[in-house]
DNA sequence: TCTCTGCTCAC
DNA sequence: CAAGTGAGCAGAGAC
């Protein structure tokens, strides 16, 4: 490893140490009206599906939905043979039986509540009044930090409802606010540098939107030509190829046939030779090595790579393509880290960094201290490794985290 | 009490 | 079989 692991260490004992401040009023308040829209739902499905059970079991609920009320005709199966009643299939039937639907909006309040709204405040430490994470370094295989009791790398952003749990993370105190800096598109650029594909690396230059640029290429239209939907199949495929894809794993996450999902990936990667090329040597590489490696040097062993099950060593190959690109964006945030924690404690400031969230650092930032400590985040993490791309650091402040996106 | 399963949150 | 990396909850069943 080019040793960024030990000076981490101390970062990262400061983070945790530091914590970060929770409106534990504000998430008692949200415990009270998430227990009432529950309560309220729950009986709905109670009368929707003529007998009282426990919701919160996947495998009742899978009896009721498909032996009781035989929404379907050839139920989809989990692994140990019980009804599938994930979120995928839910969805899936919530437009004709009114009691998928419901149980959709059960669980979402259910995982909000029982998750975040009611933890969080337990986790606050009475000695500084913080909640605490812990972080570990060496543990993921591929480099990424973790973090755990609580786990503050998944605070939910994604709905309405969940994004009030986000607005519960607030600044230490009225002299400070919080800065949010994230990394844009990480993976594409690392995996633009790494691969040293043309197109890829053009469209970071020309500063273009990646799906919106990618959508084009594959369609081949204008930039001005590309539909909202060209746009959400390019995201998907953009994602896929970082995480090594299949035909078939794109069909289903498009809801497309098949054979048009192989014709979009085939179009990729005439569009992008460069990747395809990068996804052969890495795979071949760890063939030859039994293991991949970032920039950095850090290593993963892939030693189901010579797998006779297909479905084993082809796993394995994702790993091998997946990780470069993972691991050398876990290291460029580890090395930012460093150097903007060393910069902060060389100038004394005031400011301290909080959390990391995989592409994303956020400081408890001091009002007087605004225009320098944005300074040097954003050319810390910008700067942490020179790649053969540009990097663009989004960053944004607020009274609380939701507000500092 | 412990472990596994199914599910869902994040990047 | 089938898209990578994680943590944590409740249910279910073994002990």
């Amino acid at each position: 490893m080019g040793e960024c692991e030990n000076p981490l260490v101390h970062v990262l004992v400061d983070m945790e140490a530091e914590g970060i401040r929770i409106d534990r009023t504000a998430l008692e308040d949200y415990s009270v009206r998430l227990g009432d829209e529950i309560a309220t739902l729950e009986k709905s499905i109670y009368a929707v599906a003529g007998v009282e059970f426990n919701i919160a079991s996947p495998k009742q609920l899978g009896e009721i939905l498909f032996d009781r009320l035989k929404v379907e005709a050839r139920p989809k199966k989990t692994r140990t043979g019980q009804y599938a009643t994930n979120e995928q299939v839910l969805t899936r039937l919530a437009h004709e039986h009114e009691l998928a639907a419901l149980v959709l909006e059960y669980r979402a309040c259910q995982k909000l509540k029982s998750t975040y709204v009611d933890t969080l405040p337990d986790a606050i430490r009475a000695e500084t009044g913080r909640v605490h994470t812990t972080f570990s370094q060496a543990v993921t295989a591929t480099g990424r930090l973790q973090s755990q009791n609580p786990n503050l790398q998944n605070i939910p952003i994604r709905t309405e409802r969940g994004r009030e749990i986000r607005r519960a993370f607030i600044a230490r105190d009225e002299n400070y606010v919080l800065l949010s800096a994230d990394y844009s598109q990480i993976e594409l650029r690392v995996m633009a540098a790494i691969s040293g594909d043309e197109a890829l690396k053009q469209t970071f230059l020309d500063g273009v939107d990646v799906h919106t640029a990618t959508a084009a290429r594959v369609n081949e239209v204008e930039i001005d030509a590309v539909t909202s939907e060209m746009r959400r199949q390019a995201k998907m495929v953009n994602f896929g190829i970082i995480y090594g894809i299949s035909a078939f794993g794109l069909s289903q996450r498009l809801g497309i046939p098949r054979s048009e999902a192989a014709d979009i990936i085939e179009a990729y990667f005439l569009k992008y030779p460069g990747v395809k090329t990068y996804m052969d040597r890495t795979v071949e590489e760890a063939r030859k090595n039994g293991f991949v490696t970032t920039v950095l040097g850090r290593r993963r062993s892939l030693p189901d790579i010579h797998s006779r099950n297909a479905t084993t060593r082809q796993g394995a190959e994702r790993n091998a393509i997946n990780t470069p690109i993972q691991g050398s964006a876990a290291d460029m945030i580890k090395l930012a880290m460093i150097r903007i924690h060393g910069e902060l404690c060389r100038r004394e400031l005031k400011s301290r960094m909080l959390l990391q969230v995989h592409d994303e650092l956020v400081f408890d930032m001091h009002k007087t201290e605004r225009d320098e400590v944005r300074a040097l985040v954003s050319d810390g993490m910008r700067e942490a490794l020179d790649l053969d791309v540009p990097i663009v650091v989004e960053m944004g402040e607020g009274d609380n985290w939701l507000d500092a996106h």
